[in-house]
DNA sequence: CCAGTGCATGTGTGT
DNA sequence: CACACATGCACTGGT
């Protein structure tokens, strides 16, 4: 609660008193009402920057400049404020239009007449920022709803002043008016604009309407507690409004385009029965005044539904939220319930049974017989029944919406307390001839999906930067060639992600916004020195840059500060004939068979650049030999093709003494290499593990023994060594060999994360992964057909003056490892 | 056999 | 975790 000593806007009440601020009816969206402490009288309702900081992105753009402002509100400090005008500006704007009178202040003045608004609107832009400066910014939710409730949504305070009616004129037009989702998004990001706007204390003009009635009349039961009712103070909604920088004159001046659809509190919604903001009437002031002119009445918004499929099936039962219900309705005891007469429109009375049902200890109320009223309106699941009160007399009208495409928006928007919409205009009351003639008409179907749809999304993602945490084996799945990949959005490579989870995805969230990276190459050299390579966008020349670096979408020599000899394009390229010759061949095999896979079969995935880079690496130069082949499927499994990477393909050929020891072919390399790799990182690693290890090795040494072959799968197995199947000595033997093999395996699998991918692979330990690193190497390379490590020939396996990099093998192997696995 | 009725249950949401 | 609610399903009565 903050106080302020402000003169209270009831112009019956002009207490100099103070001003508080208190929790109002939007306890759960943060909404804050200023009410004088003399009269109570409510003038303001605030949404503190948390509500919409929740319910999306965070991201706002400030009114004035257009900048993007980010509500940081919640972590740290909240870099935008509201204005006296409605909307919102960064700070900088903020300040530079501190003294100065602008054009939607002369608006108030305008339309209020005396300049107390534009007073008060002053007034309401400190006290908002010292309510979000100091009382919000430090107050938990907690201490937040602990705070009485004092705005009565529904409760007229009889001392408000005829000021705030005449505010509330439903002459009053919004400048953005002719743009539907305006009232969507605006109603979101000027929640807490003091816009003198009091649609919901008479929302026309029209003496007949009454929005709001002091909840006298209709059900008895459930009513405000005579002290709630006996002080009651009037709930001020702001409506959106979105200045423009040239005043509001023009505004003013523009026709009246469809008012916006604004989500309204029931009139007498309160008490132990607060409704849920979906159920607000989202009644228009037209709609409004159209049923008051056909029934010469006043009519009170009570509340609306969307209807589900069942609502809307052939049983005939309208389920009625419980709250609502029970607010509206005559009370039941039984379960029999009584007969409703509900009027529409067009004057026609319909009788519906209203009842419940015992459901769980509690009760669940539902309108039979509306089956003919439904029909009548034509209307279909997605629609949106509103259920109004005719006073004097209470009689209950109920009104109709068809759903429209802006209409499953407006349901996420409809979700936050004065959650305006704009939508399709028509509305209320069974107008047969606007159903028909509304254009926008969705299906049954699609709106369900949309309803289906929006519900998911409208978790809070929060307001840092996020992208879906893939997991290599899980990237595998992806059908994304190497192009593709890499000018999707990544992060930083100096942001450290957060990993949190949103519907059971795992995601990386950052602090800083994910960057558009350019396609780079990424070698090792033989000192294991390791490189990217970038092609400059405007001389095509081959940088060689540290392989830590994000390179920006755009990307020229000038940009290389990394090499002052090379960051001009007229310097010569980083690269030889013979390794850009290599390059270029990579590409143009990715090239080419990404095109002829278009003919393929879908099995046959398109391959990726990850492709071609894996047929230079297991094919070297003999790619050359391969010419236009068809980049048919490979012996070894049908849906591999020549340049597959993984471990089926690239295994050497079966038998001993196929390959020497000495073999220093690209098969034999690639394997020594990504067994020194495995070995190096297990090493490191078992250290750290040793604890956790020994006792897994306890736990599977004596399970693996028996699940180990038939799981890697005969083919791998007749790959190697027939004879050492048969070894006496062998029962060890053949776990060490059924080990290595799955060391092998693992060889497909991401450096980083091989001994998981094999254990998952495989069905294999960790533990059995350290026993299979820590088989010596040569007996590895015995089992696999091979020699001794020998020396590497860089040009042998990437062919572009050094080694692929281990990053770029496993990226290759992974992309293959969905379909060997 | 079908439609209507009443209750149970699963799911989503708010606290 | 409790509650609301959408919907499924068993039961019953009428045709």
């Amino acid at each position: 609660m903050k106080m302020g000593s402000k003169i209270c806007m009831n112009q019956v009440c002009r207490a100099t008193t103070s001003i508080e601020w208190k929790k109002g009816w939007g306890l759960k969206s943060g909404a804050y009402a200023t009410l004088c402490n003399n009269c109570g009288s409510a003038y303001e309702n605030l949404m503190f920057c948390y509500t919409f900081h929740l319910k999306d992105t965070g991201w706002r753009e400030c009114t004035l400049c257009g900048k993007r402002i980010h509500c940081g509100c919640v972590a740290s400090k909240c870099l935008h404020e509201y204005n006296d005008f409605g909307g919102i500006c960064c700070i900088t704007c903020v300040k530079l239009s501190e003294g100065q009178t602008t054009g939607p202040a002369q608006f108030h003045d305008e339309h209020v007449g005396d300049g107390t608004t534009n007073d008060l609107g002053k007034v309401l832009t400190q006290l908002a920022q010292v309510l979000e400066e100091k009382d919000i910014k430090n107050a938990t939710p907690k201490q937040l709803k602990q705070e009485p409730t004092m705005v009565q949504v529904g409760e007229v305070n009889p001392s408000v002043p005829s000021i705030i009616k005449e505010v509330g004129s439903s002459s009053y037009t919004r400048p953005d008016q002719n743009k539907p989702q305006d009232g969507v998004k605006n109603m979101h990001e000027f929640p807490a604009q003091p816009t003198l706007k009091f649609s919901l204390s008479t929302p026309l003009g029209n003496s007949n309407i009454k929005s709001f009635p002091n909840g006298s009349e209709g059900p008895e039961h459930n009513r405000g507690s005579p002290s709630q009712q006996g002080k009651k103070t009037l709930p001020v909604l702001h409506k959106p409004l979105k200045p423009t920088n040239n005043g509001s004159s023009e505004a003013m001046k523009a026709p009246s385009p469809p008012q916006a659809r604004v989500a309204r509190p029931p009139a007498d919604g309160r008490g132990r029965h607060q409704l849920l903001p979906r159920y607000w009437p989202r009644i228009t002031d037209q709609e409004l005044q159209q049923i008051s002119g056909h029934l010469n009445s006043t009519i009170v918004p009570l509340f609306e539904k969307i209807l589900s499929a069942s609502d809307a099936g052939r049983i005939g039962r309208l389920v009625l939220p419980k709250a609502c219900a029970e607010t509206y309705f005559p009370h039941i005891n039984n379960s029999d319930g009584l007969p409703i007469r509900v009027q529409d429109i067009t004057g026609k009375e319909w009788t519906f049974q209203f009842r419940f049902w015992p459901n769980n200890n509690s009760r669940m109320y539902v309108l039979e017989g509306v089956t003919p009223c439904i029909q009548n309106m034509q209307l279909e699941a997605g629609d949106t029944v509103t259920f109004s009160r005719i006073e004097p007399g209470g009689k209950l009208v109920i009104g109709a919406r068809k759903a429209t495409n802006n209409d499953a928006q407006e349901i996420q928007m409809n979700m936050l307390p004065n959650g305006a919409s704009s939508g399709e205009e028509f509305t209320f009351a069974g107008a047969s001839d606007n159903l028909a003639a509304n254009g926008a008409r969705t299906s049954n179907e699609s709106i369900q999906k949309l309803l289906i749809s929006e519900k998911k999304t409208m978790r809070n993602i929060g307001s840092k930067n996020k992208r879906l945490l893939i997991h290599s084996e899980d990237a595998m799945e992806l059908k994304v060639s190497w192009e593709e990949a890499q000018d999707l959005l990544r992060p930083s490579p100096t942001a450290r992600p957060n990993i949190i989870l949103i519907e059971d995805l795992e995601i990386e969230e950052y602090d800083d916004p994910p960057v558009f990276g350019k396609r780079t190459i990424f070698t090792s050299r033989p000192s294991g020195v390791e490189e990217q390579w970038v092609q400059c966008d405007s001389c095509s020349k081959w940088r060689v840059l540290p392989v830590d670096i994000l390179i920006p979408a755009k990307w020229s020599c000038s940009d290389n500060i990394w090499d002052s000899k090379r960051c001009s394009c007229s310097a010569g390229e980083d690269i030889n004939v013979h390794q850009l010759d290599a390059m270029q061949r990579v590409n143009k095999d990715s090239k080419r068979r990404k095109i002829t896979s278009e003919n393929k079969l879908p099995v046959e995935c398109e391959p990726s650049g990850l492709d071609a880079l894996a047929t230079a690496a297991v094919l070297g130069d003999n790619m050359n030999e391969m010419g236009d082949a068809s980049p048919g499927t490979t012996t070894k499994h049908p849906r591999h093709r020549p340049g597959c990477s993984c471990i089926v393909c690239i295994q050497p050929p079966s038998g001993k003494g196929k390959h020497p020891p000495s073999c220093k072919c690209n098969v034999c390399l690639t394997v020594r290499r990504r067994f020194k790799t495995l070995m190096q990182r297990k090493k490191k690693r078992q250290s750290d593990r040793e604890a956790e290890l020994a006792h897994e090795k306890d736990q599977e040494s004596t399970r693996n023994a028996s699940e180990t072959d038939a799981t890697v799968g005969e083919a791998l197995l007749q790959m190697h060594h027939p004879e050492n199947n048969g070894t006496p000595d062998g029962k060890q033997m053949d776990e060490a060999e059924t080990e290595a093999s799955k060391a092998s395996l693992d060889l497909n699998s991401h450096p980083t994360r091989e001994d998981e991918l094999l254990a998952a692979a495989a069905g294999m330990s960790l533990t059995n992964l350290v026993n299979a690193t820590s088989l010596p190497l040569e007996m590895y390379l015995k089992q696999s057909g091979l020699g001794s490590l020998g020396p590497c020939l860089p040009s042998q396996v990437s062919g572009i003056g050094g080694y692929v990099s281990e990053a770029t093998h496993a990226n290759m192997d992974r992309e293959k490892k969905g379909e060997e696995v």
